[in-house]
RNA sequence: GGCCCUGUCGUCUAGAGGCCUAGGACACGGCCCUUUCAAGGCCGCGACACGGGUUCGAAUCCCGUCAGGGUCACCA
């Protein structure tokens, strides 16, 4: 390995599924150290212990294999696990005066930003030396000091690639941030640094909310006596219904506003709604009134139940939804390299074979792009027309992975190439279960729609069931099952009542899927089978 | 509020002083196709935030205003 091979990191806090801003940062970090054949590295940063699971880990994994995005470190870093290397350095920096135990209390410190607050300032910490008494008193209490870096006040100056010039920050501005906090655990400021050091990054590409971050990250790397990375910050991605940082809260944010239509619309107390949840109703009542308390994940489904809520209807921020939601990965990474980054010229639709060998970090764009979805859905129509029956196949079968709900799940390989054959066109394979749910559920839990019945049966004196009654023999007497022949018994019909092929088609549709929507349906007929089929028109019947 | 970043169609963007009466994609509207819903084809609507400079010439450079966003933790 060459001193100029690229080295690039993706360092997640593990606090969930992976969101649409984290795989875009992942994804240009990948497609970075892809193009230039360097490397890209995982690593942890699980150094809050109160938020860091492994279960979070797990699903941050399986969301970044999904995606595609393969780490080339065999041994996955943990910070959690390499606190004997940063309590060293820590220590060193201590007995060289360039670190020092600060005793504040988090409510002194509160107090003090307060304070700032009120006189229209921002609070700079300002060090200082404590009594011998001072100190005796902060055992005592059982305090537990922080270690702080003391910066050297002077002016920092960095470059961004993505802003293509220089950020500095006044002298003024600089303050002594804690390195290790009352746990002993480093901080992020401190975790970042050394690791991206041991490990060899070259390039830190993260979002713009970490722009202001670097000024202590290189004060640390210069008394650490590190190289400094070539730092390119990435816009962030905006909701745009709020307009604001795309965040894992939009979600609850919707189930919340629909709760509360519900509430109003219903005549409903919170009571009623955490009733008909089977939840605490004080635990909802907190949260309806509260726009920073989130529901579990856990807790969501029977809400979003009773207000009428679908999982389509939230917004997807999670790479999770989109998976759920039936988007293929492929699609996914380059809608997201879009935000923000293009190739130039008219290319928009690009594998991800493609999009590692155009990337470049001086085409990334520093503003701040709304995430619309729009555009995304289009991309997945887009591929899914030109992909492989087994592309579909297996993406279909991913889906089904992640959607054990689906009344699909009891159909062969088949089955389902003939259904995404019939839905040719679809959007998300979302659209292709929904679609052809009918076609594999009991007869019993096939739903009626009140207005396709009244509007398409019973209307003008029950035309379409008279309809129906004159197709069951025709249909009765077809040997062999197949769309073909079932469409020309149909069309024999049409020709004959000079009824016209909507009037009868329509009719059948209903009886057999419940609703005036289906995929073609005289495939579908020969899919569902003859006695199905008859079956169900005989249920309308009666 | 301090500090920082950004500002081209509704949205994502192309555009590196003349190639720009500003190009593409999505969305939207219309027409065609059609047994439903889609998909598809054709056509259309639609933007350089504003005000000053610099220049023969500015979407492109400079300044100001305004607007949007980020950040001000013992979270990352």
């Amino acid at each position: 390995m060459s001193n100029s091979t690229i080295v690039t990191r993706f360092a997640p806090s593990p606090t969930g599924y992976l969101h649409a801003g984290g795989a875009r940062t992942a994804l240009f970090n990948w497609l970075l150290a892809r193009h230039a054949g360097g490397k890209f590295l995982l690593r942890i940063e699980d150094t809050d212990l109160a938020r860091s699971t492994q279960d979070a880990v797990d699903q941050l994994l399986e969301d970044l294999k999904w995606l595609g995005l393969k780490w080339d470190n065999a041994e996955l870093v943990y910070q959690s696990k390499r606190l004997p290397i940063y309590n060293k350095l820590i220590d060193g920096l201590i007995a060289d005066g360039k670190a020092y135990e600060a005793w504040e209390s988090s409510e002194e410190l509160e107090a003090l930003r307060t304070e700032a607050a009120k006189s229209k300032k921002a609070y700079i910490y300002k060090r200082r030396s404590y009594s011998a008494d001072d100190l005796n008193r902060f055992r005592d209490e059982g305090r537990k000091p922080v270690v702080r870096f003391a910066m050297p006040v002077k002016e920092y100056r960095f470059h961004d690639i993505t802003l293509g010039k220089d950020i500095s920050q006044s002298p003024y501005e600089v303050q002594d941030f804690v390195i290790r906090k009352g746990d002993g655990m480093p901080t992020y400021h401190f975790g970042v640094v050394v690791d991206d050091a041991e490990m060899g990054v070259t390039h830190v590409l993260r979002g713009l909310e970490h722009l202001l971050n670097t000024v202590p990250h290189i004060a640390l790397q210069e008394a650490l006596g590190y190289p400094r990375p070539t730092y390119a910050h990435l816009s962030v991605m905006l909701n745009p219904e709020t307009g604001e940082k795309l965040s894992k809260r939009d979600r609850d944010r919707r189930i919340r506003k629909k709760s509360q239509e519900w509430m109003r619309n219903q005549k409903k107390s919170i009571d009623d709604l955490a009733a008909a949840c089977g939840l605490a109703s004080d635990r909802l009542s907190d949260w309806i009134k509260t726009d920073t308390m989130q529901l579990d994940l856990s807790e969501q489904p029977s809400v979003m139940k009773v207000v009428g809520l679908k999982e389509a209807d939230l917004p997807e921020i999670m790479i999770h939804d989109f998976r759920k939601n039936g988007y293929f990965p492929e699609v996914l990474n380059n809608f997201l390299a879009l935000q923000g980054w293009n190739p130039g010229g008219d290319l928009e639709q690009m594998s991800m074979e493609k999009m590692t060998e155009l990337f470049s970090l001086d085409r990334i764009n520093p503003s701040n792009p709304k995430f619309n979805r729009d555009k995304l859905q289009s991309f997945n129509t887009e591929f899914a027309s030109t992909a492989s029956p087994a592309r579909l196949l297996a993406g279909l079968r991913d889906y089904l992975s992640v959607n054990p709900d689906s009344s699909l799940h009891t159909a062969s390989d088949a089955d389902l190439l003939k259904v995404l054959e019939m839905k040719k066109g679809f959007r998300t394979l979302r659209q292709v279960d929904e679609a052809s749910r009918f076609l594999f559920q009991p007869d019993d839990q096939i739903a009626y729609e009140p207005d396709a019945v009244e509007k398409v049966l019973k209307k003008n004196d029950g035309q379409g069931l008279a309809v129906l009654k004159d197709l069951l023999p025709l249909l009765t007497a077809v040997v062999d099952w197949k769309a073909a022949n079932i469409e020309a018994v149909v069309n024999a019909y049409v020709e004959q009542t000079k009824l016209g092929l909507g009037k009868v088609a329509q009719p059948i549709r209903v009886a057999v899927s419940g609703g005036t929507v289906s995929p073609p349906i005289f495939e579908s007929l020969e899919l569902l089978g003859k006695d199905k089929t008859l079956g169900r028109i005989n249920r309308c019947l009666m």
